[in-house]
DNA sequence: CTGTTAGCGCATTCAG
DNA sequence: CTGAATGCGCTAACAG
């Protein structure tokens, strides 16, 4: 059984009001209650209870985290930074997938009313149905969306500039003189693969050049077999592929392995997110590398912010940009 | 502001006693009470407030995860799947990183008793540290290790055998031929390292062998330049690589490629930890793969059934097997 | 079957 | 400067 402040006060020898003054440093007491009560405290060591706090304060100190899945890479280094930085500034951080699904992401939001908890931080499931996170932010909560801005719904937001990273993606494969170049992403639905793949798109059509989208779901197998797909016939074959994420990257690389294809010599093969297998991979690869960490610490920093009111006053929208890392699995077409 | 049970109970002309009996299904309501209690309930949008409930029964509904390191994937999978599992048993996955130190590891479980989370799965950091988890067990607070057994100090733990792991590998390279190989482990005071590596070397040394130690510590960069230490003189340098988790892996794989070798011609390496992009690297990458989903979901389960008292009886201590997946990274001796 | 009542541990208001 | 008293939302013991 935890020590209470009421413990703490017997044994200091003052009533539980001044024992929680004393504790937290606010109304008066005299600098000898602060003294006794400290020893007291000290002595059985007592422990604030945050529940009871929580209960009377009306908000926790929990911020959740809701990925579109924990597994990947990049919304893995992102837990942990605001995992970091949270608790520095005394806030757990409690996770969950969504899984793209905003049916899930929708409960998962219905249960912070209920765990109290006073910030979210959200990779948003769906492209355009988040009026529950704009309601949730209405209402109080603190809500920062990282991967995909939210800023036109008013929502702080940290984020890379999706747009200009495919454009800027499709530019390198048109300078390199690719002209016909396959974007690989999961679904219009999900998050950033819509304003990536439009960058993209726009960049490759002002050059003249030709996208081929390939829509390849989230299943890493049924991903493959669309990537190759696109590969089967050589007339039509692209001869350069964007991955949008990490998993469509692994999945183009495999497609092209299976289709006998040599990178970057038959064709060429950028990512989007670094790791570091990736240069070891057996051609190292090039991709638009996000700020995973800078990510992670900007959301955090204004999480903390908002939630101790300290924050800038408007709808805070931070796009960083994305970094091309050249390496090996990209050159000029052979033909 | 929320709904409290008793604007339900008010809204539906009850008790706020027999509100709380109807939607909780405890103690005996009459059909037309619970029916018109839930349906003002339903109508006001009424949550249970963990908090509350929390701070009546004394503890809350989350689980605490405390890892060495979310962002390496085996962590990462592993949070996963227990936030996952957790969560449809009514749990939230809170998560928070021990770094391998001990210290922050005491600290952050002093802040479950203040936060009142009933679970604690743990990856402990330190090989033989571990008092402040067996008293926090002691005292109530169900605690489930992984990576590394505490069964010893009456943890239940779900784990691989790491000393058959290290023997098993260190046995494959025997069979191959090799008789000298380099064991590269983080370091003797964390967790799981002291029995891969005692599992390797007693096999090593069983059939004649010569196991070379390279202690090659948490850090990336120095780890990997003690690898490449090892690998910088021909005459003793080793015929093949274990390295005992994913981190050292890399560091290897990046050692042995700084030094010129090719793999596996001039050195054969095998990792720990499966990953889905060692089957694209130069050499695909020989494992020993431990089942991590698997720990996962028995770590989880174990858990919720500790919970909710339905355990069994005595300390649970269940070890996998790690499975050796053979590669291309791995090679008789070229000599 | 149901209402009344008393806390869980804490922060805070109101007297003194 | 300090103590007594109140209530956050909920559960449970106790009457009825």
């Amino acid at each position: 059984m935890p020590i209470t402040i009421r413990e703490v006060a017997a044994e200091a020898g003052v009533s539980q009001a001044t024992a929680a003054r004393a504790l937290n440093g606010y109304g008066s007491t005299s600098a000898a209650a602060r003294e006794r009560v400290a020893r007291a405290a000290e002595k059985l060591g007592y422990e604030t209870n945050y529940i009871a706090q929580a209960l009377r304060a009306g908000v926790t100190r929990t911020v959740t985290f809701l990925p579109g899945n924990l597994e990947l890479p990049f919304f893995a280094t992102i837990a942990h930074r605001l995992s970091d930085a949270l608790e520095d500034a005394g806030y757990l951080l409690a996770v969950s997938s969504s899984y793209e699904d905003v049916e899930r992401e929708r409960r998962i939001i219905e249960g912070m009313r209920a765990r109290m908890s006073p910030g979210l931080i959200v990779a948003s499931a769906h492209r355009d149905m988040h009026e529950h996170l704009r309601r949730l932010n209405e209402s109080g909560v603190a809500v920062v969306a990282i991967d995909r801005s939210l800023a036109s719904d008013g929502i702080d937001s940290i984020t890379v500039d999706n747009y200009a990273l495919g454009g800027d993606a499709a530019r390198y494969f048109i300078g390199l003189g690719h002209r016909r170049v396959g974007l690989v992403f999961d679904s219009e639905d999900i998050a950033s693969s819509p304003d990536r793949t439009r960058g993209a798109v726009e960049a490759l059509r002002e050059a003249g050049c030709e996208a081929l989208m390939v829509r390849a779901g989230t299943d890493p197998a049924e991903a493959e077999s669309c990537v190759r797909a696109v590969l089967a016939e050589e007339r039509s074959r692209p001869t350069a592929l964007i991955a949008f994420d990490s998993l469509m990257t692994e999945a183009a690389l495999y497609a092209v392995r299976e289709a006998g294809l040599a990178v970057p010599r038959d064709i060429s093969v950028m990512g989007v997110d670094d790791h570091t297998l990736y240069r070891l991979l057996e051609a190292p690869l090039t991709v638009m590398a996000q700020p995973v960490d800078r990510i992670g610490q900007d959301a955090a920093a204004l999480m903390v912010n908002r939630l101790s009111g300290t924050g800038p006053r408007g709808v805070v929208d931070v796009r960083h940009r994305a970094e091309l890392v050249v390496r090996s699995s990209t050159a000029p077409p052979a033909g």
